[in-house]
DNA sequence: TTTCTTTATCGTATATTTACGATATGCGAT
DNA sequence: ATCGCATATCGTAAATATACGATAAAGAAA
């Protein structure tokens, strides 16, 4: 996806595929799944249930992150990361209005 | 992905990855719209649908012919591509439940 | 047999993804 | 001021994805 796929794509297109691409990684999914409902967890916790790297879960994060899936506040000296419940719910209705 | 995700992750995450990375690309939002309900396509109507080569939507129908999602019947000198409706029910399913 | 049409595949270039270890950063505690 | 913890970022390597034009393949039509 470059940066100009909004000239070739409807928006709502793009942005379905963006939430789809976040969660095309098992990682990511295990990640969303241990934040889903209304429980947030500290990165740690996340770094510890998945089996890769904490750099690498680091990387993850951000992605969901500028998906725009997931959210982090920062509780010193910990982050403390949620579902982004807004974008939750879009992603929601975009699949199943897509999936019928 | 590497093809030793099913010894780091449950077969269904692996699954509801497979799907989600499919659909993360707006072309292949696309082509799967188009193939939606009860529609199928021959090759050449999605090729002039889509904003890219020729050969950029056969790698892209081969992607999602791979992750199971759409099936494509021969029907000289065309191909004929449909829903792949098992899977689509699976990937709904999945998705649902992921989503909540 | 040759030609035409349709689609897949090849070859290739570039970009992105995934992963890791190492290092930096931010901040409370000592 | 320094230490230690938790997390992000850097540097990097390898794999995969995206895109294109050119070419191959399969079969209908001439």
């Amino acid at each position: 996806m470059s940066n100009t796929d909004s000239d070739k794509y409807s928006e709502e297109n793009v942005q379905l595929a963006r939430f789809a691409k976040a969660m095309g990684h098992p990682a990511r999914l295990m990640i969303l799944k241990m934040l889903g409902g209304e429980s947030c967890c500290f990165c740690g916790d996340i770094v510890q249930d998945l089996p890769i790297a904490q750099s690498t879960v680091s990387q993850h994060l951000k992605e969901l992150k500028d998906a725009g899936l997931i959210q982090g506040e920062i509780n010193p000296p910990k982050v403390r990361y949620c579902i982004n419940k807004e974008n939750w719910r879009l992603a929601k209705k975009l699949m199943g209005d897509f999936l019928g």
